[in-house]
DNA sequence: TGTCAATTGTCAGTGGCTGTCACTAGCCTC
DNA sequence: GAGGCTAGTGACAGCCACTGACAATTGACA
């Protein structure tokens, strides 16, 4: 926050992510268009896209941060865990440090908002599961060097991080149509859905 | 194929198909555009999208096709069968008939080139994970019914299906960077990233 | 053959996105 | 502290995906 220059630079920033998420999710993503978010901030809509590349990096600007929390969650995780066991834990405890990360930028409740709405708008859902994907290639390598593999020849770290990312992608979803969208029900709902794997793979449902 | 009418629709339909995946496979999918396609079949464009709702339909018209013949293997299944197992035959017995089925539409190579686009363009692959998703949603409940769950109370049938999900994408990602786009090849790495599941999951990847 | 309905072309318009150019406001040097 | 430099912006023109409306054409069927 050196210069006016920068810091004015800033505040155009926020506050064209702030209307546009707002927008978003009152209005909907596809009937917001991008000279709508520009007028409500009173600048050109040129301006809107020397901020952001597309309307779409508008919408996953804050997912974005909580793709780098996650990552960075994984990478810190002690090395004697094995992997899913990592996974797992990066996941669960990653929860908390998240709302705040968040609230540095834009208010919980909006973000929150914002999620389910990447959910429900076929555009954002699709890009959002690509973007997982990319995420998930991240830390498949992680995984990888920390336990000396080679991403290349072994398959195994992409494997667990794929199952993994499968069984988050139906609890997240679960999650954003349920009732309870805080943060003590996710981390349940992550904990019981990682427990029922082992069962639903193994089993034979009804001989039970 | 009764009426004249209806084989020139259908021979319209072909035509803006088989031109739209040759344009794409060709000279990229963003660098196609939809006037050139009705361009190369001499109709405007404004019928391309009579035919087809949007530049993506057609560039999935296939691979609807190939879905579909999926559900249907898994539908086909003997009762008998666990969820997984019934997943796994499903895949690896349906890369057979699949073949098929393709060749009616189009040539099956052009088929291959159109997979392996999808796969390296950002917004067709963010389409093509989405498309899965909610084939995963189709076969859960198929599952579940199998089973006599209930999907709205048992989270099993969507965490299997999202885990079979997941190493099967691994797999189509490795096949489709790969040399070897047969259907052998498919199918033998199908079966040994099933196989690795356990492994990658359960052990301590350093203890062995 | 004439009527009806399905199919198509033309035209105009919207929205996301990009290139260009001129202008203004902050920055920096002398 | 006056001037030049440059980052940031607005205005404008244009491309492309897509849509609605209406008119023209062509196959179906009596």
């Amino acid at each position: 926050m050196e210069t006016l220059r920068e810091r004015k630079k800033q505040r155009t920033r926020d506050a064209l992510l702030r209307a546009a998420l707002e927008l978003f999710t009152t209005r909907g993503y596809e009937a917001t268009t991008v000279d709508d978010i520009a007028a409500a901030v009173d600048v050109s809509q040129r301006t809107f896209f020397r901020y952001f590349a597309s309307k779409e990096e508008a919408a996953f600007a804050v997912q974005e941060m909580t793709e780098a929390h996650f990552v960075e969650a994984v990478r810190a995780r002690p090395p004697h865990e094995a992997p899913m066991q990592a996974l797992r834990q990066a996941v669960i405890e990653g929860w908390d440090g998240l709302s705040e990360a968040v609230s540095a930028v834009v208010p919980v409740e909006l973000y929150l908002r914002m999620y389910r709405l990447i959910e429900s708008t076929p555009v954002l859902l699709a890009a959002h599961l690509r973007r997982s994907m990319e995420v998930e290639e991240r830390i498949a390598r992680i995984l990888a060097e920390r336990e000396g593999v080679d991403v290349r020849t072994d398959p195994r770290p992409r494997l667990v991080v794929a199952v993994f990312a499968g069984v988050i992608r139906v609890t997240e979803r679960q999650w954003s149509t349920g009732e309870d969208m805080g943060v003590a029900a996710i981390r349940e709902l992550t904990a019981r859905y990682l427990d029922q794997v082992g069962p639903a793979l193994a089993e034979d449902w009804r001989t039970r």
